[in-house]
RNA sequence: GGAGGGAUGACAGAGCGGACGAAUGUACCGGUCUUGAAAACCGGCGUGGGCUUGCCCACCGUGGGUUCAAAUCCCACUCCCUCCGCCA
């Protein structure tokens, strides 16, 4: 939620950074008349509250006094006022209601390092890394064998079963088995081992009131998006971003214990309502997948190399597994609905011939704190809003993928990255299953 | 799932219809005393909102209700504890 005082300061600042997010000036100029109305009908409420208050005070002087002619008269006048306080307050909720309402599905403010844009098309790229690599090429050279999609190399060895997932829970559901089944639990310990010591590790449930899905940012707008279990008034998490953004909601946090770096593998569960029939083969898009999310609560003034910190963790990631990847400075037009800045990293998958992202390393500012109202006290004794810092490091689906396409040999079999051969029993080799 | 008990400030804990945003203790911050510390004593010490910046309003698990007036009475819900049942 953005800062309704910073709104009422500098109305043109604010809307002019919107309309590079699409909010229109019209919507604009429509909370900031309901916020006018609002206060003023707020003004109004109270005061007749505070008369009925000192009424009440005068009939209980009044009774003690035994002067009950007097005390019924004050009451008379109280009940009165009182009916009048209950319409004032009614009105003054359900305009604070809509304006609330209206600021809930406001984007956050773009940072000005954030560039303009439409869509993911002009998201601009800052680098590319790749083992060896040179400046003269804009890819490594792939071989042939290297060539092929995971989908195909999975059922090959016997290691993703995309039609059973589909059996179980529809399409888009992937079932990976042995090998593979043992590679993406691999892949998780590999992560939480390089990270837990720093990021204190969280297992939170994968189900969130929607209070908590409101603190992300992620209702109401993006409901179509979430898994609703309705009978219980919960949802599936999206992402560990929401559990751990509502870890320490509604607390005052000492300044000192900060930054609060925590990381968490969860499952991920979404819809993908809007992306029917888009990128749907194998891995490139399923309904659920496993991620290692780092996280952290800061002051405004460390929030920049908490940002980095968490980008620096998950490119170190990527490069101890040898694959390649870009980052991308997300544009006004992909950037999600809370985030200030967003730099997204995106693996190459040679098989496919395509970037995948794996990563969103995002900065929130106060935006998901005012909705979280996680406050730390300054040294000076006041308290102030947080700021979130998170990322993925790294969504395993895709990593998978690309790991199974990238390092497949010749004779169509796979061999592994040393770095995970602790987490693979000493077994970096998938064979084809000998029939 | 059933029965009972509970939820009050950072913590402990009183209050059970009227002057209560809330006694008291601990913790914390400042001061006196001390070479220094401790002890003792004195003072301070919740969060948010509105506007005429001095006042007003809200908050005692959450949401409703009764009343001139609710931490206090009534209803529903949530969570915690104890016991029973069921279960990995």
């Amino acid at each position: 939620m953005i800062d309704l005082v910073e709104l009422r300061r500098e109305p043109d600042a604010v809307k002019a950074a919107l309309a590079r997010r699409g909010v229109s000036s019209a919507t604009m100029d429509e909370i900031v008349a309901l916020d006018l109305e609002h206060r003023r009908l707020l003004q109004g409420a109270e005061g007749l509250r505070a008369q009925v208050k000192e009424l009440s005070r005068q009939v209980g002087d009044a009774r003690r006094l035994k002067d009950a002619a007097t005390a019924e008269a004050l009451s008379a006048k109280s009940r009165a006022l009182g009916d009048q306080e209950r319409v004032a307050s009614e009105e003054t909720d359900a305009v604070g209601a809509t304006l609330h309402g209206l600021l809930l599905m406001l984007p956050n403010v773009p940072d000005p390092k954030v560039p303009d844009g439409i869509d993911e098309s002009d998201n601009v790229e800052l680098r590319r890394w790749w083992v060896g690599m040179d400046e003269g090429s804009p890819l490594p050279t792939y071989a042939n064998h290297q060539r092929v999609p995971h989908w195909e190399i999975g059922t090959q060895l016997g290691i993703l079963d995309m039609e059973s997932g589909a059996k179980l829970a529809g399409s888009m559901f992937a079932l990976y088995r042995g090998a593979g089944s043992r590679l993406i639990r691999a892949l998780g310990s590999f992560a939480l081992d390089r990270h837990g010591g720093d990021y204190e590790e969280i297992h939170p449930p994968s189900f969130a009131l929607s209070e908590t899905m409101v603190s992300t940012g992620h209702l109401p707008k993006s409901v179509d998006d979430m898994y609703a279990i309705e009978r219980d008034g919960l949802w599936a998490i999206p992402t560990g971003e929401v559990p751990l953004t509502s870890l320490h909601r509604g607390e005052i946090l000492d300044e000192a214990a900060l930054p609060v770096r925590l990381c968490a593998q969860t499952a991920c569960f979404r819809r993908e309502a809007g992306a029917a029939g888009r990128d749907t083969r194998g891995l490139l898009r399923v309904h659920e997948f496993d991620k290692v999310e780092l996280f952290a609560y800061c002051t405004p003034a460390q929030a920049d190399e908490a940002h980095a910190d968490i980008l620096r963790r998950a490119e170190e990631l990527l490069q101890s597994l040898g694959l390649t990847y870009r980052l991308l400075n997300l544009c006004t037009g992909d950037l999600g609905t809370a985030s200030a800045y967003t730099i997204d990293l995106e693996v190459f998958s040679p098989g496919v011939d395509r970037w995948l992202e794996v990563s969103s390393v995002s900065w929130f500012r106060d935006f998901q704190a005012r909705r979280a109202n996680v406050r730390y006290r300054t040294s000076e004794g006041t308290t102030a809003l947080v700021h979130t810092v998170n990322g993925s490091a790294l969504a395993w689906a895709r990593i998978w993928a690309a790991l199974v396409e990238t390092y497949r040999q010749p004779d169509g079999s796979v061999v592994l990255p040393d770095v995970l051969a602790p987490y693979l029993g000493g077994e970096t080799t998938i064979r084809p299953k000998v029939s």
